[in-house]
DNA sequence: TTGACAAGTGGAGACATCTCCGTTTATTAT
DNA sequence: ATAATAAACGGAGATGTCTCCACTTGTCAA
């Protein structure tokens, strides 16, 4: 065999992985021409030179192509934890979240854009009501680790998954941006902020 | 002079009032038979028996319709509020915040959706990123007063300010039908949590 | 090679939001 | 009354999301 294409041309066929190639680049250029919020699907669509039908067969609204478009970063950024806690697995339960939340900070502001975009059509566009991305649900779940270590009471089980339900609804898009256009604060100051009000607690 | 009317009619032409009811009418209508966010802008003008144009004339969008639907009941719950902190203001200032939540969530269970109709076309549609609704601004105020009286130091006023953003985070359509419909909580079982998580600390 | 079929395609069109602007109408000053 | 005028009107149409489905094309098995 020559590569691992025979075994992907099982799931994609050879011509849709070129149009997916071609779609993915013109998403590219025209969000760094134009900015992810002014660039239509329709005009992604007519730029790659193919149908709207076919862009919406492959992507069901923007938020899925957006999310495409960063999916190695956000396995990058999951990798980046791991080394982070392993590395500290020795400092007390208040440092790694601070360090988890810096490097989420980071990685936020790296993909500003297109983070706002998957969060837009998720929140215009589910089906179901309250669901949440797996993306969520894995950082949700390392909130909560984090916090139960903090408190070891199980009765406070509850309380920390709410918690950590909220901390993710503070680094949402809105209120991030939020925060960092109105109230003006930079990066640093927002962990700070962070800090004080999720985990410091005294 | 008549009476009032005449002033009046320096703001709004008495056929334009005319109209204005029957918007409203018609959308209450609607929106209780379907639902709000079944509902379109083009359904209420058609079955108001006037032109779209009209209407956005009007409402620029359908937050703002959804808001004047229940202005009155915004009142009222400033009102409810003012004597609620009036009658209790002997209480420590914890409790005082507590029974303000609990108003506001009662408030939001009632006009539940009509409150997600303002909130959805405000993020959708907001020419200006941060600009938050007078009701946000004022609730805020209320609610840094009593973190203040809370933490009596005045390095603190920074770490309230963003602790009250985040209460109202917290209290948003998003977060609060997830919590409701996701985790499945009750209104009282989500005054205890947002309690613990902002109010209680130590 | 070839035929069957699943995968992929494209564009018309359903619907929604919202704007633009020529036309109509209520009101007021004369 | 009537004319002037500012307010209100309405609907065509621009733009956007997303669906539907008749048609085309790669792929694989025979």
């Amino acid at each position: 065999m020559k590569d691992g294409k025979i075994s992907f041309t099982h799931t994609e066929r050879r011509d849709a992985a070129a149009n997916r190639q071609r779609i993915l680049d013109t998403a590219i250029r025209l969000f760094e021409q134009h900015g992810v919020e002014q660039v239509s699907m329709n005009q992604i669509a007519t730029e790659a030179g193919i149908g709207p039908g076919t862009l919406y067969r492959r992507y069901r609204n923007k938020g899925e192509l957006c999310l495409d478009l960063i999916k190695d970063n956000v396995v990058l950024f999951f990798e980046d934890i791991q080394a982070y806690l392993e590395h500290n697995h020795k400092e007390p339960p208040e440092q790694r979240l601070k360090g988890i939340l810096w490097l989420f900070l980071r990685f936020r502001e790296s993909k500003i854009q297109l983070l706002k975009g998957v969060e837009d059509s998720a929140s215009t566009n589910r089906k179901k009501p309250g669901t949440r991305s797996p993306l969520y649900d894995e950082l949700h779940g390392l909130l909560v680790d984090l916090f139960n270590e903090m408190n070891k009471e199980t009765a406070a089980v509850r309380n920390n998954i709410f918690k950590a339900d909220m901390l993710l609804e503070a680094l949402k898009s809105d209120a991030y941006l939020f925060q960092r256009e109105v109230r003006g604060y930079s990066l640093e100051e927002i962990l700070e902020l962070l800090y004080a009000t999720f985990i410091a607690h005294r």
